[in-house]
DNA sequence: CATTTTTCCGAGTGCTCAGTAGGTAAATTG
DNA sequence: CAATTTACCTACTGAGCACTCGGAAAAATG
């Protein structure tokens, strides 16, 4: 079911003599093109403007990449790379929290995420399949580490891990998106860490605020 | 603060003998272009495909519309009409499951929704007021429409209705991205409701399922 | 220095787009 | 029927887009 999105270019390996391929610009594209793409989208931005960001002409961002698609992989596969090592082992699952707090200083990405999520949603998008497959791990591992964290005390009628994951990663990007309309309207780690204890912590009344 | 939207076009009045002007295609303009940025986000929608859904040329759509941004704001000044109206009172706040269950009916409205709620995140985007206000105005609604149901027991370290409020529309919006991008992953109203009762109905014990 | 490989660009192609200009046909009134 | 107002189209402009072609400079090896 949940195919994963390719392996980011295995390191390409030095072929005979010649000049080495330079590596770090691959990267340094990959950032301009997430700062791009997050402010833009990925169907409005112009690859044009990804290669000014680096100081290249679009040809010779093209070398690199061969075509717009391919970049839009590669910048989500390094973010997914990146995030997943951000969410760490997420035993804990108020690491979702944390998670929250540290996208408030990093507005680039959570637009890209916001607006690709969106964006992909259309027909033959090619991050598609990416975002399905994300969604669809995202709920598992939430829900496992609901799981885990359950031991706590559940005595009413209690959400399964399941609806629950399901219905944090739905509050995290709502809440992104109206975090991104108007940052000083909503308090995204406290609503989101509120939400993760009223969800599955039916506490007889301790520990609030 | 709330800036509202314009009117959405006083009913121009007759202004001599000449023919009378259409004011039915106008409305069929409306309704295909909701589909066409439903499918394709607003940037990424042309004028022309647009037209030929009402058999138009692009310039005879451009004779009802003075421009592209003209048609935007036309169509999320009549959606917004008629959510609202949906909404109605929303004296009970067991209406928003209501509305998820109604919208699980009409991707196209939701599609619109979500594309272009996160499309007007970036600068300069024609709906960007729009959806400030809107998402303002929603919360403020919702906080409303829990506070006046609120006379329940309420024992527990309970969220506000403002927090209740942000968090409930956040969900609302989340779960429609995952329902879009798989609809069989998750129960939009089920979930909703579920998050309804468990927000501020730290209820003894009883009402469940 | 000759060779090879990579890096990058100038020029160009073919496409799509929003919007303009100018005109014709249709419907309504007097 | 004449005047008027709306509805709509053909033709066009100018811009932006992804992507190709062919070549030149740079950096490494031998």
């Amino acid at each position: 079911m949940s195919e994963n999105p390719p392996a980011p270019v295995p390191e390409r390996p030095r072929r005979g003599r010649g000049r080495p391929p330079a590596t770090d610009r691959r990267r340094q594209i990959e950032d301009a093109a997430l700062e791009e793409f997050a402010e833009h989208g990925f169907r409005n931005s112009s690859l044009a403007a990804v290669a000014q960001r680096v100081g290249l002409s679009q040809q010779g961002l093209l070398h690199h990449f061969p075509n717009k698609e391919a970049l839009l992989v590669a910048v989500l596969a390094r973010r997914d790379a990146v995030d997943t090592a951000d969410f760490g082992g997420l035993r804990d699952i108020d690491r979702l929290t944390g998670l929250a707090e540290r996208n408030t200083e990093r507005p680039g990405v959570v637009r890209l995420h916001a607006l690709l999520t969106a964006e992909a949603v259309t027909d033959d998008h090619p991050a598609g399949p990416f975002f399905r497959a994300r969604y669809e791990e995202l709920r598992t591992r939430v829900a496992e580490a609901v799981r885990e964290s359950e031991h706590e005390e559940a005595p009413a009628p209690q959400p399964t891990p399941e609806e629950t994951a399901a219905l944090l990663v739905a509050a995290m990007d709502g809440l992104q998106l109206q975090w991104l309309h108007d940052p000083e309207a909503v308090d995204m780690p406290a609503l989101l860490g509120l939400l993760t204890r009223v969800l599955y912590a039916h506490r007889g009344g301790a520990e609030q605020g």
